[in-house]
DNA sequence: AGTTTGCCGTTACACTATAACTAACCGGGT
DNA sequence: ACCCGGTTAGTTATAGTGTAACGGCAAACT
């Protein structure tokens, strides 16, 4: 198998993860009882269309490229949405956004981010969360919202050129 | 024992807290050949003065009343010193700042954060670096620096008020 | 003393995010 | 068709966070 295995191959099948990525939005807004309406789901399309980290910013001018001029806090609201209903994530440590590829549940979950090209791979492994858990346990502290966010290199990036 | 275990009472020794991070910064930087100059040290007994998350214009806004008025990039200067020579920490989930309390190796560390008083606890749970790290290694990528923050409520604030 | 290096001051600016208010839209009942 | 109440979106202004770039000054090295 690939070394790179769990980072997005670079040549994959791109256009059916935008596919399934709608669907799923889809999806989870009916069960929800909520709207995915034109302004959310072009930004979750431009979120979709690359497995990276994205700026609201750059959501912005986007938008603004495809003739949708909007104001930052259409995108904040976008995002704010997206964010509830578990469709997106937020990347603490580069202000930035990215699709949740994850399960829907425990939301939470680790994200491994290329400095470089800030592609981005979720991971939802249970032993990073228990061990969390246990270590809050003995605190006495109530968790509330958890980030696990790991930057560093990308096989592609690390492979590409030597930095 | 304390229900609240780990977490610093709220009527402990706090000069002395403040003694040994600087006892720590000086000696710290002696063996690294930099030097802890006044800037910095202000800066840094400004995050020792308290157990909490602290916002960069927070600290301009203490030096201010001190006398020292100082310009933004000041204090991003002598918060990127303190976080390379490992005095500091950067909380990503709130763009903020705190003592590192923690080993000096294996920068990093697991930080508790309360969202109402902003109190900080660091640990060092060997547990969650070694599944974070077994989790990453089965990808390719190369981790460089790792973020794990955990929003919630510090026990003095859950049993203070209900909220 | 002359040179190099690192630290700091200053100005200006870029990026990120939210408050507050208004207008448009949508689904329901009458 | 009409209104009503709730949600969504537009608009303006502003708050909060972080850097670039350049020049001066002082400490450390020779």
């Amino acid at each position: 198998m690939d070394a790179a295995a769990g980072f997005p191959a670079l040549d994959h099948d791109h256009p059916n993860c935008v596919a399934r990525g709608l669907d799923r939005a889809r999806a989870v807004c009916q069960s929800r009882g909520v709207r995915l309406t034109d302004q959310r789901r072009q930004v979750l399309e431009i979120l979709l269309s690359s497995h990276r980290a994205v700026g609201a910013y750059d959501i912005l001018d986007r938008l603004a490229a495809d003739g949708r001029r909007v104001a930052p806090m259409t995108v904040y609201r976008a995002l704010d949405f997206l964010i509830e209903v578990g469709l997106v994530h937020r990347l603490a440590s580069l202000n930035a956004f990215a699709v949740c590829w994850g399960p829907e549940e425990g939301h939470g979950g680790q994200f491994l981010i290329c400095r470089r090209c800030r592609t981005v791979l979720e991971l939802a492994d249970p032993g990073v969360d228990t061990a969390i858990g246990r270590a809050v346990d003995r605190t006495g502290f109530a968790p509330v919202e958890c980030f696990v966010e790991v930057l560093g290199d990308c096989p592609a990036c690390r492979g590409g050129a030597d930095g």
